[in-house]
DNA sequence: CATCATTTAATTGTCGACAATTGCCATGAA
DNA sequence: TTCATGGCAATTGTCGACAATTAAATGATG
């Protein structure tokens, strides 16, 4: 089991293709490897100061989770989504996390709901204050989604939406620097959402968390429009 | 796009790693290295005449395609599947295959939904022979399944499905040795999808195939069941 | 006889070097 | 000028050896 949390909370990384991993990991999400450069072998292994095995290790498992994309005797680039990709990542999303609400509405324990609730709580908090900083905001917003997903009890679920799809979701917002969008509105689907988990029904869980993902991707594409317009106006 | 349909028609295998990855693939899939087997590196090296480099590479991929459950300095071994990890396996399908079929009935063309009709065709026809095999029963069952997920146009569901999950599900038949069971309902039940994603209806389409997955799963729930008790009673 | 510490063997992790393939660049011909 | 061809540099793929860690075997001790 991977770090669950984006804060690294990796206590002891027992191999350097591990940490190596994890370093390249953020440095990616974080948008400091540039999407789509070229990231060569002997750079990177110069640059951490180990060896190209277990490099070349780290960079199999980046691909496993598709941040970087390799072909053979070619290279390696860090991914760069594009608006189709981002588009199939949030059917995904909407499949997998309806399907979490849905168990975890099932399973959940008072505790964890509980956690939930405090997570909304500080959420709420933040966004009272304005920061401006849409950046915890929406860390706040995964880490909402994150519990949920730990909430469904299946452990292939949250490898698979924790692990991989998360850290995409996160490079995307760094990609297009999406700012927090649509606040309001979200922390009221959180809140119905909880309540269905709470309320054990599972099947409005479900429902309502698949309308949340899916108001998501159509927020998406309507800043995506105002962007396209806004360079056609530019450019005229 | 790694191998999209279950016979290996790579026509090219461009590294080492790639082929043995393959074959070390289908060796655990045909159930050839025993499930919960240790695997050793030193070994398989031998085996297959290559070094460990290529061979750790090989394994890395299969760990990412959970075939392999590796722990560092420790080893690895093949992946044993428990039936909780069976029944989160089919809550994962039921997601994420409800979604594909939607996708495909707003999605697929007509030279695709030929294609699917005539595998029906097929299946129908090796199943008047009532060939007892359940084998091929099984592969059609799968092939039905494979295109419909490529039905869908989305590339990470593709990947998600055809190259992760459904080498699970053929190793998992493998495992319980499960034969073809609830033949004749499965049928109906694929051509009610077809006709749902022929006529355009997503949310049926959708509807179907969940439901399609999900008495599957129960069935797979009631054999266990019968299986325990039967054992239950050897016992006494 | 059981339990614990120590040693030992085997496996994994890491490294540096060599071979093979690719992409680029210069050279030359149409 | 444009295109094809050849050689060259760089990167990836592969290999064997060494170091670090783990699990087991052995022996000592209560």
């Amino acid at each position: 089991m991977n770090s669950i949390v984006p804060e690294q909370a990796a206590p002891e990384v027992r191999t350097l293709a591990e940490r190596v991993f994890h370093e390249l990991q953020d440095a990616i999400v974080r948008g400091e490897l540039e999407p789509g450069s070229k990231i060569t072998e002997p750079g990177l292994s110069k640059a951490y100061g180990i060896s190209r095995g277990p490099l070349r290790e780290a960079m199999r498992r980046l691909e496993s989770h598709r941040l970087i994309e390799r072909v053979p005797h070619v290279g390696a680039r860090v991914v760069k989504l594009s608006m189709k990709e981002l588009l199939e990542l949030f059917d995904v999303r909407e499949a997998l996390e309806s399907m979490a609400a849905r168990l975890a509405a099932e399973h959940m324990s008072t505790e964890e709901i509980a956690g939930l609730r405090k997570v909304l709580a500080l959420h709420e908090q933040q966004a009272d204050l304005k920061s401006g900083e849409a950046y915890y905001q929406r860390e706040g917003d995964l880490d909402f989604h994150y519990r949920i997903v730990l909430g469904s009890h299946n452990r292939m679920l949250m490898t698979m939406l924790c692990d991989d799809l998360y850290y995409l979701v996160r490079l995307y917002r760094t990609q297009f620097s999406a700012s927090g969008s649509r606040p309001h509105r979200a922390f009221v689907e959180h809140h119905r959402i909880v309540d269905a988990i709470e309320a054990g029904d599972a099947e409005l869980a479900e429902l309502l968390m698949r309308r949340h993902v899916s108001a998501s991707r159509a927020n998406v594409v309507d800043r995506y429009a105002t962007t396209l317009k806004q360079q056609a106006e530019a450019a005229s």
